[in-house]
DNA sequence: CCCAAAGTGGTACCTAGGTACCTGTTTATC
DNA sequence: GATAAACAGGTACCTAGGTACCACTTTGGG
């Protein structure tokens, strides 16, 4: 109860100093964002000159880590984000419980939902890093959307893509146990060259539940659980992963503990 | 563990004997089926030529109940529910549990993500009563869809749309105890007139379990709590509401035990 | 540099929910 | 219409996972 107390407290304390930015073509960072617009998946069959004119229409946005919006914030304006990681999560204000849903950095976009014109949906986005957002207005997103026919398929394909991802979410939680879906998100974050977690490092106890629907505690004992088999090795807000195959007997449910 | 070999048995002998019947204008249930197709909110703005148009590609098939099949078996064909009920679920074959994600029935159309060409996704489509569906090969429904630009935006909200419960349903089960999702899975399937459940009625506990990321037996006992507080009362098969007042307050969580 | 406050992680205890086993009821077969 | 097989639902028992409390570590004023 105390610990709920608190976390909504420090929601209300959150201050959210960020920069504006007006982004005209002779700004410092112009080509930095326009690079930035290129590399989206998002936006990746759309023109030169249309990513031009997009930008133009853009302002950028700094937000600290632990800076947070809900459904209502966000609804009229449309953001890119440039670098940083943010979740998307929904949270249960009785219990304090949260549950993310996605990680979303790099070339993604928020919130696709308002864009549709769907239902309030009562989400929260939160940065996990200092985030760096290019904004623009929700109704000139949707006119820019509209002059370029193209961009109705890569919505199509985006939301195809999240969804599928989210039916995932969905029943994982019911059809796997929390160890087996700590493993398995260790090994979906698992730089294959470097061995090293993406996206999903340097994160306290409390996010990796998040992830998996779970909370803090249960997740500190599987990881002192993946310790004990020799699965990984970790240190203050880091895990290093040493042996691919236990995680492995573990996420397929192949593990007798 | 037993349950879980007959359970697997059951779908291997489940045989799938079907009509088939060849749409041509001349057809006798014609008339029947494009009326099927004007209803669908996937197609509502699709002109009654178009509609015509595609009615003459398709082939009428039933299902009988418990009829299923899988993402393989669907990829490769669009079917569109002229009447019955579809669960779409997905399950983990060692435990033999099982998640429903949706239950589709009329006017809706199945597999949405074979169309946009995602990654097969494994998952599982159940007859619950027998189902009257029209089928289109997948590769055709693109060509048509093609045609008809305006089935794009149509495409994209029933996305969004989709996409908005998917999200629900993958925190519901962090975020809420089984009994406060049995009162939301009750309330937000009453018809508001006649005071009936609606889309969920005659079903097992087996699948209201599924409905909710559960087993049998704890929808079982929650039934006997819910009888206890005079919130429903319960034949074979069969749930009605008594008490709407009762059931908002634990589904609000403002029940306490 | 000191100290308070916030941040992070470990673990004993307990309960919500899952497993296993049971009875009763309906359906199918000869 | 008798009988078995499948179907439906109830409940005792137990364990996975959640709550509460703890200690240690880092951060930020003054």
């Amino acid at each position: 109860l105390i610990g709920m107390h608190i976390k909504q407290r420090s929601h209300l304390i959150s201050i959210s100093l960020f920069l504006l930015d007006c982004m005209t073509p002779d700004n410092n960072d112009y080509p930095k964002y326009l690079h930035a617009l290129q590399q989206s998946a998002f936006l990746k069959d759309s023109s030169a000159e249309s990513l031009d004119r997009l930008l133009t229409l853009m302002t950028a946005e700094q937000w600290r880590a632990k800076t947070f919006r809900n459904s209502m914030d966000v609804a009229s304006t449309f953001h890119f984000i440039v670098s940083g990681r943010l979740k998307v999560y929904k949270s249960n204000p009785d219990t304090g419980r949260e549950h993310t849903v996605f990680v979303l950095s790099k070339g993604d976009v928020f919130d696709v939902l308002s864009l549709l014109d769907t239902e309030p949906n009562d989400v929260y986005w939160e940065a996990l890093d200092t985030l760096e957002v290019l904004k623009i207005p929700m109704d000139q997103m949707r006119l820019w959307i509209n002059e370029y026919p193209v961009m109705h398929k890569a919505i199509i394909s985006y939301l195809g893509e999240r969804m599928q991802q989210l039916m995932n979410i969905a029943t994982d939680v019911t059809l796997h146990s929390t160890l087996v879906r700590l493993a398995a998100l260790l090994l979906k974050n698992i730089n294959g060259e470097t061995r090293k977690l993406e996206l999903i490092n340097n994160l306290p106890n409390d996010e990796i539940a998040g992830l998996i629907g779970t909370t803090r505690s249960v997740v500190s004992r599987h990881i002192q659980e993946l310790k004990r088999v020799g699965a990984i090795s970790v240190s203050r807000r880091k895990i290093n992963v040493k042996n691919l195959e236990v995680l492995l007997a573990i996420a397929e449910e192949k593990h007798l503990p």
